[in-house]
DNA sequence: TACAATACCATGCTATACCATATTATACCA
DNA sequence: TGGTATAATATGGTATAGCATGGTATTGTA
């Protein structure tokens, strides 16, 4: 199984280029595709990004509802419709859109974020605040991870 | 397996002629026809496309209907009597007859939309309203992708 | 014979495949 | 443990093939 960790800070060249960090491509190899799935956070400006094989169980889970129901539509637009498939060339790297850096402000370079099963990518200062904030509701909130159910 | 992703739109031409996009085709590339099938969708002003393949998929989940049910045949009739197959031309494009553009009001452009294991075909101001309701929905009904059965 | 549908061909553009270099991390050896 | 060699990675640039698009020819049909 995939697992994407730590974080990574590569550049953005003019063409909209950016290497994928290594680690995160060696998790994708045996995946369907060569290359990731990404689409605008729905809670973050940032990108919500998955390898192939993700995608296509989301695709097998959403079987679950009628072919033609409306929450079967609501939620394959929403995921499908505005997700991009981005390959990566021969060096690993993958061209992000005009429409997604504009989205997430991203100039000369974004971070890569290791989220366990998915990734993030971010502008690296909007990631910084995001941490700070993120701390803090842990330790408020005294958040803990579940007990395995093993 | 083939899964339709991400919003391309191309342009209509003179004789109803648009290109396929290529990632869509070759998603289709094993399919038994060289083509998608397509018919008035009966929930948006748009229409609904899959591959030769996934209609004969369709045609036996509507067997789980009673054969000579009112409701088997009304999907029937709907599904397969109205769908069009439509071929590609040697560079990947097909011909949109002029009864679904008109359905649709499409003029000089229109969006193909992945919707993972099918994908719709839409004007695109139409679209853009459509995508604001997805969001909408998906947002005030709490719809989440129903976990893994494993 | 006239029309419409479809197969065929031609072109500009853009995405991407390829190559070349710089930089970093790792492994090896003293 | 420290330094150096080496390999992997990240980055920059260029050439090319594929794609979207426009047009023409040919076939079938009314």
């Amino acid at each position: 199984m995939a697992l994407f960790l730590s974080t990574y800070i590569n550049k953005l060249d003019s063409k909209g280029r950016v290497s994928v960090p290594a680690t995160f491509r060696s998790s994708l190899a045996s995946s369907s595709f060569q290359g990731i799935v990404a689409f605008k956070s729905k809670s973050h400006i940032a990108l919500e990004c998955f390898g192939m094989d993700d995608m296509i169980e989301i695709s097998k889970r959403l079987d679950h509802f009628d072919l033609f129901s409306e929450a079967q539509d609501d939620l394959a637009t929403v995921i499908f419709a505005e997700s991009k498939q981005l390959p990566f060339d021969g060096d690993g790297r993958i061209v992000l859109p005009e429409e997604l850096r504009s989205f997430c402000n991203m100039t000369d370079k974004v971070a890569f974020v290791g989220m366990g099963q998915k990734f993030q990518i971010w502008e690296p200062e909007a990631l910084e605040k995001r941490l700070a904030n993120a701390r803090d509701n842990v330790r408020e909130q005294n958040l803990t991870i579940p007990a395995s159910k093993d």
